[in-house]
DNA sequence: GCGACAG
DNA sequence: ATCTTGTCGC
């Protein structure tokens, strides 16, 4: 399947101007136990990075997680996310993968050739690519290698810190795509859309399943004296 | 055959 | 992804 749909991704498009119009952000949590898994879309302002929509959906885990098949588990309840925002969400920055995939179509390419979007994918850890480590300053790449074909660059987005992975989804260009991840990373090694749409989705799966309470989502909660 | 392997 | 503690740094 995936052989077959790689042949619609646009690469001929440089894609949205970075810090102009809306930015989207999607990512999905599971509860393995109740069998549940919750999506959340966040659109930011390109230019100021406020949230300006957000939508959440819910759904049950219909596919196990497999190296190189990470879209077929996670993109049903994304599309349903995205469906349910009340505006067109313009570039969509995805946790994973692009052309950086063992077969040019990852998350990101799959996300975007669903739905005609334009599509990057900002990945936290590298997969089965090459690549030297970029220099110390933020802003600094260094190319991801299949054979002799750039398909991703790992970007360091703070001083110092593990670069992110980015890679083009759809009807965006490499350069492009880095530019706009460096626009979303003020502040963080990851973009505010990515952080956005990982907080929304882990309060959505917990509004869901109504299990932990402790005080905020990642913590561990005050031990009891 | 074995290890690696986005989330 | 999820679970989970201590700890280093600003």
């Amino acid at each position: 399947m995936q052989d077959e749909l790689r042949a619609r991704i646009v690469l001929d498009e440089a894609g949205p101007a970075p810090g102009t119009g809306h930015v989207t952000g999607v990512d999905v949590a599971y509860d393995d136990e109740r069998d549940v898994v919750a999506a959340a879309a966040v659109v930011l302002d390109a230019a100021t990075l406020r949230v300006v929509a957000e939508a959440t959906a819910i759904g049950r885990i219909s596919f196990p997680y497999v190296p190189g098949l990470l879209a077929f588990r996670e993109i049903p309840t994304v599309l349903a996310a995205l469906d349910a925002l009340d505006r067109p969400p313009g570039l969509v920055v995805c946790d994973g993968y692009g052309l950086a995939h063992p077969r040019r179509f990852g998350l990101a390419s799959h996300l975007g050739v669903l739905t005609g979007l334009p599509t990057i994918g900002v990945a936290k850890n590298p997969f089965t690519f090459a690549h030297a480590g970029p220099d110390t300053p933020r802003g600094s790449a260094a190319p991801l290698l299949a054979g002799t074909e750039e398909v991703g660059r790992a970007l360091r987005t703070r001083d110092g810190v593990k670069p992110v992975f980015v890679s083009v989804g759809h009807r965006t260009g490499l350069d492009n795509a880095c530019a706009h991840t460096l626009a979303l990373t003020p502040a963080y090694r990851l973009p505010e859309t990515t952080r956005r749409a990982d907080a929304l989705c882990h309060r959505a799966l917990r509004e869901a399943t109504g299990q932990p309470e402790p005080g905020t989502h990642q913590s561990f909660g005050r031990p009891v004296d």
